[in-house]
DNA sequence: CACCATGGTCCGACAATCCCGAACTATCGC
DNA sequence: GCGATAGTTCGGGATTGTCGGACCATGGTG
């Protein structure tokens, strides 16, 4: 189960993390990932091509939201909640609270 | 004084708050918007050019995280603290709390 | 092993967006 | 009116986002 490269939790920033929440497509990823821990790259019902999956996960990664992990053909993501709980605390339960009960892909970037 | 169109506190998204607070520029200016409330569009100390200035305002005011008024030849800019603690309880003062301890500006969007 | 199916990534092209200088507008003070 | 000040608008070059299709790696089957 090869980790894919992510960034240490010291070197996130806020920007970098609320840019990434700050889509979305990609809110809606993050819900999914808290919901089923360990889940896999394509989500069901969500009208976004592979491609473009792939680019926002690569985008939640980079950020220091998510970890991926090499398992089998399947890539393997979990939320990194005790990192952003350490270095943003209580940012990532008042997004995730609040995004559970918003209507998802209501708001289309420009 | 007269104000400049904002969206609806019921119509503000949390994608695009979130975008709208995922940039280093936007997130510093936000942070003045708490320190001096009633500030005008010019800031000290950034380098920053005008017309870049203005559409960070812009997407600021339209995403509802601040206000602004027509003030003679300036305007006047809040943040909206009230509607946005209102619609995403929790979530301005995380951020807010958080940024304030981060060094701004280290962080350029990709 | 050969072969195929599956889960994702990479690449390239087009579209959308961002940045910022220069020109412009509106308002204030004299 | 005139100049100065505070912002906006416009346009173009650079950057970024989207996504189809080709590609790669792995696992399963015979």
């Amino acid at each position: 189960m090869r980790l894919l490269p992510e960034p240490a939790p010291e070197s996130l920033t806020l920007p970098s993390v609320l840019y990434a929440l700050g889509d979305p497509v990609r809110l809606e990823l993050v819900q999914r990932a808290l919901a089923s821990p360990g889940l896999t790259c394509a989500v069901e019902g969500m009208d976004v091509p592979k491609s473009t999956l792939t680019s926002h996960w690569r985008v939640l990664r980079e950020a220091g939201v998510v970890r991926m992990a090499v398992d089998g053909r399947c890539r393997r993501i979990w939320l990194r909640t005790d990192e952003l709980n350490d270095r943003f605390p209580g940012l990532l339960d008042s997004i995730l609270r609040l995004s559970a009960d918003e209507p998802s892909l209501t708001w289309t970037p420009n």
